[in-house]
DNA sequence: TAAAAATACTCCATAGGTATTTTAT
DNA sequence: ATAAAATACCTATGGAGTATTTTTA
């Protein structure tokens, strides 16, 4: 069987033209060199070398056998060092979920610090919300999701990487505008908007239990499922809601953000990803992801000046 | 050293997803291909599979190592294959020298039957006198040429492919035009278009000594270095000329052709090649060739249907 | 508990070494 | 006469085999 042997002793053969000086190149003696050529030929069923006891050239087969066998040794270290690279997470390909708020906060960061270290990983986006995000996790058709917990799935690991206070999102014009907090008990006659109790159960019944503990159970007149769409809403006077923070990132106009009196509920984010995912990709991103988180602020995620990413 | 050994195993395991029929398919015992496979991992520095003792997987390093390894692997068969067939002379190239004259009688010919039979070879003609045949053979510049003799170089071979009768070329006004044959004599007094001596001088000198056992010498009026030339000239009434006879192919309007009363000269067409030339391509393209010129009558040569090339 | 990979060892095929011969320049 | 490849023969590394253990699904 021919081996790579044989063509790393033929390329220093055809190189130096002397089976003594390649021997010596190739630290071994030049009798066994000579043979492992002569079985080379045998195995190709053509002559590499015309020889005589004096000199050595090459054959035409010879020749476009040297070009091809340079050509594929050059080939199996490149394949080699991209098999490296792939285990050490700097190459490959990772596909993310993430819901629509999280492109307001967290997201740019993270893509921005895994961009620069790690160039060569293809990264692939899906807006989609967090339901969505778990079965796609499941079906490996995503390999991280940035979304909004609970998720009790114990085969998806899980990490919080934001808790952002929620604010009340007022239209511009509203009498409370003018306000520099809000006490919900304020807001006990206001028309709400609000997202399906199902795309966030635990934020959405934090909202409805702080109304209550205010006394009044809030008039829900619309629900949407996107948070851009909610701000819409708040900016056609349609009604208020209580949204994280960070959607101010949005800069949509018509629309005024003030924190609550009372303690605010926070609505978090959470990175999740398969707990048996052995991709190196994966770990390299979480740990560029939680790099990041620390050397970031609060107000850095929350409030970033417009047009970076 | 990582082995194609190796590959070839790594190939089959990630085939199979098991070492036990891996090593079945590869003839081999177990326990030794899974060292091998440990040893090719210990080699590229990363792993290949993720395996349990149950149940064995391709990492995405494996996965794309595997690609690469099958693309490898195959590389190598057609670089061997296309030895093969450089060396049997079915591939290459065939750099070939030819002197206009031969463009009109064997040329055509042994060229359609090379390329039919051997269309991997890539071939490069190029019109050239017989010195500058000579030439480029000893530098290597052409493998074969298309000359006349005689040659003297000891370091080329030589073989007379044609010997074909000279003819007297007239303009169609001619008086002579209306024989059937002309004898020599007839045209002592005649105006003569040579080619220069030293472009084929035993031709020359056979023409010039015919001419004195006819009784004269011959008035040359006009010397041209292309046959095409000589033609024209004939056909422009500059005067006669004595030319092979395979010059009727070119179908030259204005020019008429007479065999000679007396025994006609001949002027012959050879090959030549370096004696010491090893090139398959070379002995593949003369043994062609000579099949092909044992095949075929003096009348295919000479007297060729138009349009065939 | 059974199937499959890993470990431990043994053996021999062959890659590679040494000594010598052959041959072309 | 000499440099260089080939030949002959020997040595020992390591690839492959057999028997056994370990592991997890």
């Amino acid at each position: 069987m021919i081996e790579l042997r044989h063509l790393r002793y033929f390329v220093a053969v055809a190189e130096e033209l002397h089976f003594g000086r390649a021997a010596e190149r190739l630290h071994m003696a030049q009798p066994p060199l000579s043979q492992q050529i002569r079985q080379l030929e045998e195995y190709l069923g053509f002559q590499l070398f015309y020889r005589t006891k004096r000199s050595v050239r090459l054959t035409e087969a010879g020749q476009q056998f040297l070009d091809d066998t340079r050509q594929l040794l050059r080939q199996l270290e490149q394949a080699i060092e991209t098999g490296r690279q792939i285990s050490r997470g700097e190459r490959g390909q990772l596909v993310i979920g993430f819901v629509s708020s999280a492109a307001y906060n967290v997201l740019p960061l993270i893509l921005r610090a895994f961009r620069s270290q790690v160039p060569a990983v293809r990264l692939e986006l899906h807006e989609m919300a967090t339901n969505e995000q778990l079965q796609w996790l499941r079906e490996g058709k995503i390999d991280i999701g940035f979304l909004r917990p609970p998720v009790e799935d114990k085969t998806l690991h899980l990490q919080i990487i934001v808790r952002e206070p929620m604010v009340v999102a007022l239209p511009e014009t509203h009498p409370l505008a003018a306000e520099s907090q809000i006490a919900l008990a304020a807001l006990a006659n206001e028309s709400f908007i609000l997202f399906p109790r199902l795309l966030s159960p635990r934020a959405y019944d934090q909202i409805i239990g702080l109304c209550q503990q205010a006394g009044f159970s809030p008039k829900v007149v619309q629900e949407a499922m996107q948070m851009q769409t909610i701000v819409s809403l708040v900016a056609g006077n349609i009604g208020v809601a209580i949204v994280p923070v960070s959607l101010q990132n949005m800069q949509r106009t018509g629309v005024i953000y003030k924190p609550l009196a009372e303690p605010a509920p926070c609505a978090e984010v959470a990175v999740a990803w398969r707990s048996n995912d052995t991709s190196a990709s994966v770990h390299q991103f979480l740990t560029i992801m939680r790099q990041t988180m620390q050397q970031t602020t609060v107000e850095e995620i929350f409030l970033r000046e417009p047009g970076s990413e």
